[in-house]
DNA sequence: CGCATATTGTTAATCTAGTAAACAGTTTAG
DNA sequence: CTAAACTGTTTACTAGATTAACAATATGCG
């Protein structure tokens, strides 16, 4: 998702100094930006650090203790085969455990063990520096509104 | 990425009242409106319509007559070697052709066939139509501000 | 109660999007 | 002329996600 540039063109063809029809999409610029927020999100993190959707899992386990698998999984609008995986990725770095809840044995609630919630509050807390620097060029009012536009497209689609 | 819903969690587990973490999160809410109105996208265009990228590539194609193959690999920020088979798709359904260029034998000029300009011009209104009504709870203004606010984050990271 | 239906976590197969590495052919620079 | 760079391409691989099936368990309802 480069920008367009002059050289990218033949020289014999006519550029029309038009705006690119793509930038019309809101579906293309949002891809684009995701794109860019998604990359520093990975840099923030580094090599050994979560992908998105183990931080968001980590995030939710954190907030809401004793959820379940399936819960969990409507939370991040993934299938629950989905989030085995990365349920299994979290207990093995120690930071949630799979417990057996009393009242009915088909579930594994899941709690975050002292470390996880250790752990995750570094992460956010990075994560947070990072969108911070990235975004430095957009005010506090920016980046509100754009959160408030965000949620309006979501507050649709769902 | 469905809502969060009291019934996720478990009855004995307390509920801080407060906007769950992820929410503060720029990525997070632009990975959630992007995978709705992408999804938008492909309902619009249908079962044998393009995949974002096909249709991206198309456009850019019919905006840019003989930009080679890897100019195009650029704007569209991917590998050319991923752009291949979108190209083989484009020039299979007739909506392209690849052309040897007079200076340099390496490169595949791409032009767009006259039925290529027709179809994107048909699937261009499409898409457009159908993000209309899906941001429809977005007045012009608005849509306007986020457009104006994902280029700035564009801007940032490239 | 008993039985159909639904739910939970899980595995396995599959699909898409995308990257990285290598390549032969060709062009460019020194 | 030779070394370096570029083009399109193939192949192998990874990540993310979906679907379908399954056994264990729970629920609803005659």
């Amino acid at each position: 998702m480069a920008s367009l540039r002059k050289t990218d063109r033949h020289a014999e063809d006519e550029t029309l100094g038009e705006t690119p029809d793509l930038e019309e999409f809101i579906g293309y610029n949002l891809k684009r930006a995701y794109v860019i927020v998604q990359a520093d999100f990975r840099r923030a993190l580094g090599e050994d650090g979560f992908a998105p959707r183990v931080f968001s899992a980590l995030s939710l386990v954190v907030q809401y203790p004793n959820v379940t698998q399936s819960g969990l999984a409507r939370m991040l609008g993934i299938e629950r085969s989905g989030l085995v995986a990365i349920v299994d990725e979290l207990e093995g770095r120690g930071l949630l455990k799979r417990t057996n809840v009393p009242g009915d044995r088909r579930v594994q609630a899941l709690v975050p063990t002292q470390k996880g919630k250790t752990v995750y509050a570094e992460a956010r807390a990075t994560v947070r520096a990072h969108e911070e620097q990235l975004l430095s060029n957009l005010s506090t009012d920016e980046k509100a509104t754009l959160m408030a536009l965000l949620a309006k497209i979501r507050a649709n689609g769902e």
